[in-house]
DNA sequence: ACAAGGCTTTGATTTAAATCAAAGCACCTT
DNA sequence: AAGGTGCTTTGATTTAAATCAAAGCCTTGT
């Protein structure tokens, strides 16, 4: 709950989050959308499974991760999530949310209540389609998951984390060659379908291959080029 | 491309598919919106990957698969899907599609201009609402797709896939206890992320245990509460 | 500095599912 | 009815990843 005054226009991440593509008249519009920024130090939830739902969250710095926790122990990463990108949607069919969003590092999101959202669309029309971008995004996105998990094999899964990694951090102006991972081993491992000795193992492998180096969660994207190769399902001609 | 009129309000389908929940004159606002119907032949494709986005399809009659392909000849069936149901949703992000949806059996479709939508939806609070919640349920199906892909083991994913298809089927008014398969081994071994031999092999052993029938694609659930009891991964307390 | 705890890596062994291989069945066509 | 074709089942063997086990290492606090 910041004092500050919260603006989408003035707002460095706008090309990244919610109002691409809006003209300046239209942005002037929402500034009135998010009504609060919200810090969420490291290790706590941004929401939990089974909470009323409604809002979205614009991450403005931070990274989480969403999950979902079994009684029986057993969890699943759905995903890791940066500066600018959207979270919440999944809360919007049930009015509650369907699992949890933890911050791995201390972190803002603006929060932007749905129904005015869903008022808001009505008038612009750019918003309305840009929302359901993001929407359709997030569901390709999820198909891609489901693929990776279906089909790769242990080391194609790690490099095409590590790719897209790196290709998400880039859009926002990082290296893409050099990255740090906000998570540990277990919650990759998670996110992979498989175990951190397995993820570990991998890692070693890349190493001697000369493909990448790791020292603890650093990592070096030596060779671009075969990350690239492992990584890429080739899609159809 | 039917010439019988066209109409969601007195579609028997309406309480299953995107108008649900509109009152009878929010209703008769929505008999606009599908344009045509459209016969899709058993094998042949309502739309493919690449293809250009322009609209969504409900579900008549039949039953469809969506997928995507590799060069490499490695393959995922994302889902199945069947009538009432919304295809096309991939297609927003990028202006195409994202996976080809292929017709089981031979089907009837609804074609919904998105341009239509968006702008109808603009104007019914409700239509728009459920438009989001659609959406949003499909981002939550996947995550659960994912989650089966990534902890279940073979017995634990080919049960859940078919208390699922009883379930949706259930909803349709059709026995709980008793299915037709509408795909093959093959597809099912796809979508849940392993080989014929592996599907078929369980198939056999729950069908030892007790659990089912099994004649060619037709399925008994001989009992329901073993099949959930495997399929369900008990949510946390 | 040292101990304690939690990650991470590495090694040995086991296992679930994949692969390889062949036979069985249902559904066509002639 | 016979022969073919494509799906499905079943069996034998292999393999990738899980599990079991232990050591290494970084971090944190006393």
């Amino acid at each position: 709950m910041s004092s500050t005054p919260v603006h989408c226009s003035s707002c460095s991440l706008n090309d990244l989050c919610l109002p691409v593509g809006l003209t300046q008249a239209e942005l002037k519009k929402l500034d009135g959308l998010v009504s609060t920024r919200r810090k969420v130090p490291q290790g706590s939830a941004l929401y939990r499974s089974g909470d009323p739902f409604s809002a979205l969250y614009a991450i403005r710095t931070g990274f989480f991760k969403t999950e979902i926790n079994t009684a029986d122990g057993r969890g699943h990463v759905t995903g890791f999530q940066m500066m600018g990108e959207i979270m919440g949607l999944d809360g919007i069919t049930q009015d509650h949310h369907a699992c949890d969003a933890i911050a791995l590092e201390d972190a803002e999101v603006c929060v932007m209540d749905f129904d005015r959202i869903e008022s808001l669309s009505r008038e612009l029309d750019s918003l309305q389609r840009h929302l359901h971008k993001v929407m359709s995004r997030e569901i390709v996105r999820d198909q891609g998951a489901m693929m990776l998990l279906s089909i790769m094999n242990a080391e194609e899964r790690v490099a095409s984390f590590l790719a897209n990694l790196v290709d998400r951090l880039k859009a926002r102006g990082f290296s893409s060659s050099e990255l740090i991972l906000r998570m540990g081993r277990k919650d990759i491992g998670s996110h992979l379908g498989m175990t951190i000795e397995t993820v570990s193992r991998v890692l070693s492998r890349m190493v001697q291959d000369g493909m990448i180096t790791v020292n603890q969660r650093h990592i070096v994207i030596a060779n671009p080029q075969r990350l690239l190769e492992k990584a890429s399902l080739s899609r159809p001609g």
